[in-house]
DNA sequence: CAGTCTACCTGGCGGC
DNA sequence: TGCCGCCAGGTAGACT
């Protein structure tokens, strides 16, 4: 967990403690953790004493005496405790140090990902994962930036967290560095100006100082130091900020995944895609509502359309042959929604089978159109079954059209519906009622096409105000 | 090779 | 209450 400024703190708090202390016995609870031969562990560093503690990016560096160096990476959960040898170790120790003042130095460590490299003081910046380090914000300047990503292809936060590109950033201050610079995360890096990089150089300075000064960033209690709090989590813009309103503009903050990792931002400030779900009763405009966005010139998608398109795909025939046999294919050979429809609406189980193989496919689906368009304004994604099949989640905002019970049956029967009343008391899958006041937005369509297109530009407009 | 996915680990939390 | 899946401040290695 810790980044540049927690590993700083850390620094310092092992200088107090340990500084010109002698090592007279380790234990190594957690072997795996070193990296290096670890029969030179123990030899390496017993009666050897700390002469100094440095950090370069994320690394400490412990120099010893008699010219061995101690590289310690404390990944997400490492941490340094310091405790009397008469005291237990921590439940999570992983290496303790046996000091020459009756202390233990106790390397604790929960989920085993930190790890240790011993290695002699003249060499020891040769060290593969020292070597391969980029510079660290404060060394580097707009040019070196531009010059190591303007060839890449990947998101500019994937970039800033890549340490052989800038070194001590992680997820906590890549946000916050690109939220003070007012820069897209999902942009790609390659589209990334000198004059960003500018702003990205002296973000980043500025705020692993400030946070240095509070002594880093405290979050879900991790302490770098027994009873030892950082106070930067109260000062953070964007990290763990999901949901609130922006300190900035004050709009909602969002957050997506950038390569797996938790990104928060402001849609407003940074000029973030906004996703909004067409969700709605049967027949109330669902299509009409995306075909009328579409036309605004917004990018749009559609499930009825996706579900099209996969009934295409050779696995997806595979699939369906074997539900519901070969009747289910018409004479050219394509697949028969009718015959489909009448199967599910009679059976339970069937309906279930194709909803557990269809849905996790539509689902990937759309997390690739909002992905492949987060430089967009917006975009319109249509859901019938928006809460039923828990898919709300996965936009930003949602707009929940009703309809009344003549412009549903219109609207059925403008489809070639012959019995549309019949129609209506079928669909029990749609549960409107039920999740309407989960909407964000709530549009009537019971008036003319135009008032229909009034109300959503109405809709949209509001949104827009919020990105 | 660059870009993407996944493994490495454990615990806490919300949902059922 | 337990069980399940998801999430967490990071990175290396194995893929395509
Ligand atoms: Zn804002």
């Amino acid at each position: 967990m810790p980044e540049l400024p927690e590993v700083e703190t850390v620094r310092k708090s092992l200088l107090n403690h340990i500084l010109n202390r002698k090592i007279i016995s380790i234990d190594i609870l957690y072997p795996n953790m070193i990296k290096t031969d670890i029969n030179n562990f123990k030899p390496s560093l017993e009666n050897a004493k700390v002469i100094d503690i440095q950090r370069i990016g994320k690394f400490l560096i412990f120099i010893f005496d008699n010219n061995k160096v101690l590289i310690s990476h404390l990944r997400m959960e490492g941490k340094y405790y310091y405790y009397n040898e008469n005291e237990k170790n921590s439940s999570h120790a992983r290496i303790v140090f046996h000091l020459d003042n009756n202390e233990k130095m106790i390397y604790d460590d929960t989920r085993k990902f930190g790890i240790m490299e011993v290695h002699n003081l003249n060499d020891y910046k040769n060290a593969e994962c020292l070597a391969k380090l980029g510079k660290e914000p404060f060394d580097a300047d707009e040019n070196y930036l531009f010059n190591k990503i303007h060839h890449l292809k990947c998101d500019i936060k994937t970039a800033i967290l890549d340490q052989t590109i800038l070194t001590g950033i992680g997820n906590i201050y890549a946000d916050e560095t690109l939220f003070a610079s007012k820069i897209n995360p999902f942009r790609k890096a390659n589209s990334i100006t000198l004059e960003e990089c500018k702003k990205i150089i002296i973000n980043s300075r500025n705020i692993l100082n400030k946070a240095i000064l509070e002594g880093g960033s405290t979050v879900s209690s991790y302490h770098p130091e027994n009873g030892v709090d950082g106070k930067f989590q109260l000062l953070l813009n964007a990290y763990g900020r999901n949901n609130l309103p922006c300190k900035v503009c004050s709009c909602t903050m969002h957050k997506g995944y950038i390569g797996g990792r938790g990104t928060v931002y402001c849609p407003h400030c940074q000029n973030v895609c906004l996703s909004i779900g067409i969700y709605g009763k049967i027949a109330s405009g669902k299509s009409e509502a995306l075909k009328y966005c579409s036309s605004l010139g917004y990018k749009v998608f559609s499930c009825d359309e996706c579900v099209n398109k996969l009934y295409t795909l050779l696995e997806t025939k595979k699939f369906v042959i074997n539900l519901f046999g070969e009747a289910s294919l018409t004479p050219l050979g394509g697949i028969d929604k009718h015959y489909i429809k009448n199967q599910i609406s009679s059976s339970i189980e069937l309906k279930t089978k194709l909803e557990n193989y269809l849905y996790p496919l539509i689902k990937e689906e759309i997390k690739k159109f909002i992905n492949e368009n987060k430089e967009e304004k917006l975009i319109f994604i249509e859901v019938p079954l928006m809460f039923e099949s828990k898919f709300n989640t996965l936009v930003d905002y949602i707009i929940g059209i009703d309809a009344s019970y003549p412009t549903q049956i219109k609207n059925l029967l403008s489809r070639g519906s012959k019995t549309p009343d019949l129609d209506l008391k079928l669909n029990q899958n749609n549960q409107f009622d039920k999740y309407a006041s989960k909407c964000d937005y709530l549009i009537h369509n019971n008036s003319s096409l135009e008032d229909f297109h009034h109300k959503l530009n109405q809709v949209i407009n509001k949104i827009l105000l919020m990105r």
